[in-house]
DNA sequence: TAGATTGTTAATCGATTAACAATC
DNA sequence: TAGATTGTTAATCGATTAACAATC
């Protein structure tokens, strides 16, 4: 009886098209509108603000303000999410300066690493601190959401500090395939995997295309043509 | 007969794993290794791997060398894809920056902007050029992909300038739902939203543990307990 | 009332899992 | 040969789409 996990990647990208709208001073929309908007399927967008409001009503759509906050709510905003960063390097520095989390309920209160350079500076006002601090700070102040920035070799021990520090949820952005223990919910945003993606859906529209011309054959890798037929007994 | 989108999102996951693997000077892997590792159901890595390689064998599993090449041919990798980012500000600067693209095949050649405190200036070796010259130099090098980090009131129309210069797959990194027109293929890439995912897993962990002690109450959502039974006709 | 839009139940579709035969 | 592991076909499961009744 678990809600789908798909429709729960789908709901944030509803809100942020409903702050920009909502901004435009819309007061009401309709699910057709936002599919439309979205280049989604109309049906698919009417069952998932279904599942998660009961605002909408025939003829008008959803009334603005309602549909944000019932968004808001269900996906667990509201009580804003406090959370601490541990590698403060060029991506680290980045996310701790990333203003749209604000909008979506995150802050970043500090950033953690054992580089003495980068100790004691600022990003945005939020202060670079030595990791030894964040055991103490993080049971303290009940901090229960990680940002994991450090580089490869480092993921796997600074990983299990944070978990030893009472965090329960971590945002891994290395590429080390991390295992979360029971209790403590793990995402892993590898980037470098995501491109992977973009660039297979653009060989593949090449591939559509037939503008195949050059095969991008590497060096020595064999034809490798599964089942090429042949005759089977 | 388009392969499975899912099956393409794993596909760089083990890949990753593989590398650190085969760094390790393991030769020789099996799916069921693999899925223990990566902590995922046997018969979905073997079924995932026998897409793209047919390099298994009984008893012994998948040669280390001849699996990770059936992958990197697989995801288009080895034809090296150049890219150009818009928008160096923190989160491109640290994309620039970022060291894992190289082992993935991607590589950012410059970064544009029109601020003249950064044209210009270096990442990395990689310069920072004026918006301007975007459209001449991704014509002249031929480069298909684009990472799109200006801030969300300019990303409408960069995205089109970049469309216009001739680039085929863009990498959204703003929080505006761009749409894609034929022939070019988008991914958005919004982190607020990704972090908003994590946020829902972990208030669902709190539900299911019962510790719902302080609900998440915001300041004045109504309860909206969506069909709390009553009775129905 | 008429019309548009929601909410829900049923049908389709696709992906995951299971079972098992093939084979090194 | 015996055993482990692959590759593939069939069964299950879940999500998406379609159809339609409810209702403002």
């Amino acid at each position: 009886m678990e809600k789908p996990l798909a429709t729960t990647q789908r709901l944030p990208k509803y809100l942020a098209y409903l702050k920009i709208r909502q901004k435009q001073g819309i007061e009401s929309i309709s699910t057709s509108r936002i599919a439309e908007d979205l280049n989604m399927a109309a049906i698919s967008v009417r069952k998932d603000l279904a599942r998660i409001s009961n605002a909408g009503r025939p003829k008008t759509g959803y009334p603005m303000d309602a549909l944000i906050a019932d968004l808001e709510r269900f996906l667990g905003y509201g009580n804003a999410r406090d959370a601490f960063l541990v590698g403060a390097g060029r991506l680290g520095q980045a996310l701790m300066g990333y203003a749209q989390f604000a909008e979506y309920g995150l802050s970043i209160l500090a950033g953690f690493d054992i580089d003495p350079a980068l100790i004691g500076s600022e990003i945005d006002g939020k202060p670079i601190l030595p990791l030894e601090k964040l055991p103490g700070l993080a049971r303290r102040m009940q901090v229960k959401v990680g940002i994991l920035t450090v580089p490869e070799d480092a993921a796997q021990e600074t990983f299990a500090l944070m978990v030893e520090s009472g965090i329960r949820a971590v945002w891994n952005f290395t590429a080390i395939p991390l295992s979360a223990p029971p209790g403590v919910v793990l995402q892993n945003e590898n980037l470098a995997a995501s491109f992977a993606v973009l660039s297979k859906r653009l060989a593949a529209t090449f591939d559509e295309e037939g503008v195949s011309g050059e095969v991008p054959c590497g060096t020595f890798a064999p034809p490798n043509e599964k089942r090429e037929g042949g005759h089977q007994s």
